[in-house]
DNA sequence: TCTGGGGTCCTAGGACCC
DNA sequence: TCTGGGGTCCTAGGACCC
């Protein structure tokens, strides 16, 4: 049976929650109606754009771009710093409303749902369900969403993402050849700047023409790549809406320091750090580890990646930093300006599948120490832990480099 | 004061085994 | 001694998403 999908997308999501949030503390200013941004802080090298306003766009603001690029083409762009707990306060507002609907939501983003409608429209249509979730959020949460209606959730993500902001599209399958096909190629879900341009090079620029392509040649070019790009193309996707939460593949926090590093002692302890944040939310997870990676960025923005198994999955604080810290040592190579720091645990198991092995208690002083530690995270918040004998990493670096 | 941070999935090559 | 070949595991890198 043809399933009933909705896609919902919160428009400017972070520029629109922090308005609503200022004007709820008492601010004046609607940052919606004039030239701003949500960035990056540009002193931290983290400075770029996360979201824009519709004015800051009509400026030919883009997401991503650095700040300073943005103000060269917007002078008077006012920047504003992201509130990640506002906006994960948002997100679960709308996640409720549309809980109303359906139970089958899949959270693709902090901002964006996909809806199963099958078997839940009570005898009106998808459409008119589309609208009256698009009304009721602006009326009851405050905030503009575009809908897309559709038969599957690529359509549908698709159709959202027609003209913005406060819209609801349809992409029915009859509907494709008009509404879809005329769009350049870069519009597709998943083809990004690396694929377009070899596309162009085989003269496919539309949408439409990558339909009618030779699904073939495509394949032989890009592998499954190429046969997933020729089935959107043509409005084919079976997927499912995930609506059960699933455990996360992997845990990873990364670091851009706010100046380079080119000294390894000090390199060693940012990932005893990093390694530190990433085991904490290992253990909130309840999961353990196989597998630590380090990334490491140079000044040019060469990144490098190593990996190593575990002699056993773990959760220990200590065991994922050694690790972390011995593939650290492998990979730094002596005059490397180092720009960013990552750490990243993969192979994830549940707690319960542990191996039961000889060695399985041997780590008890390490645990027992991450459970004092957890404990007191949890109490008064992350940052209120500062490992012995170290700063947090801003105040690390700033004071003892340069 | 130019270029974030957190994810998912895929591919290719080497090691190792039978 | 004329160096097969399939399968699995592991690692490094890359593409894409928001």
């Amino acid at each position: 049976m043809e399933k009933q999908i909705l896609h919902v997308d919160v428009n400017n999501a972070y520029l629109s929650w922090t308005a609503l949030d200022m004007l709820k503390h008492g601010s004046k200013l609607d940052i919606r109606e004039i030239p701003a941004i949500i960035g990056g802080d540009e002193s931290k090298r983290s400075g770029i754009v996360l979201a824009k306003s519709m004015k800051a766009k009509e400026c030919g603001v883009k997401t991503a771009e650095t700040i300073y690029q943005a103000k060269q083409k917007c002078p008077n762009l006012q920047v504003f710093s992201p509130r990640f707990d506002v906006y994960k306060e948002n997100s679960n507002k709308l996640y409720h409303l549309l809980l109303e609907y359906t139970d089958k939501i899949e959270r693709f983003s902090i901002d964006e749902c996909f809806m199963d409608m099958t078997n839940y429209l009570m005898n009106d249509t998808l459409l008119n369900k589309g609208k009256e979730i698009n009304r009721r959020i602006k009326e009851e949460l405050g905030f503009t969403v575009n809908v897309g209606v559709a038969h599957n959730k690529l359509l549908a993500k698709m159709a959202s993402d027609f003209q913005k902001p406060d819209r609801v599209h349809t992409l029915w399958e009859e509907e494709i050849p008009t509404k879809m096909w005329p769009l350049p190629v870069s519009e597709l879900f998943m083809l990004g700047k690396k694929t377009v341009p070899k596309l162009y090079n085989m003269q496919i620029k539309t949408i439409g023409q990558l339909a009618k392509s030779d699904k073939n040649i495509l394949q032989k070019k890009f592998g499954k790549h190429g046969i997933l790009m020729w089935e959107y193309a043509n409005g084919i996707d079976n997927s499912e809406v995930k609506y059960l939460p699933e455990r996360p593949k992997c845990i990873s926090n990364s670091v851009t320091l706010p100046v380079n590093i080119s000294n390894l002692s000090r390199l060693e302890e940012i990932a005893t750090v990093i390694s530190d944040q990433v085991a904490y939310r290992l253990r909130k997870e309840g999961l353990l580890a196989n597998t630590v990676n380090v990334q490491l960025r140079t000044k040019d923005f060469e990144d490098s990646s190593h990996q190593s198994k575990l002699p056993q999955a773990t959760d220990v604080t200590k065991e994922i930093s050694e690790k972390a810290k011995e593939l650290l040592k492998q990979m730094y190579k002596k005059g490397m300006q180092i720009r960013l720091v990552g750490v990243k645990v993969d192979n994830l198991i549940e707690k319960e599948q542990q191996q039961l092995s000889l060695f399985s208690n041997s780590n008890k002083k390490q645990k027992n120490l991450d459970k004092v530690m957890d404990n007191l995270k949890e109490k008064y918040g992350y940052d209120i832990i500062k490992r012995a004998g170290k700063m947090d990493l801003d105040g690390f670096v700033k004071l003892k480099d340069v």
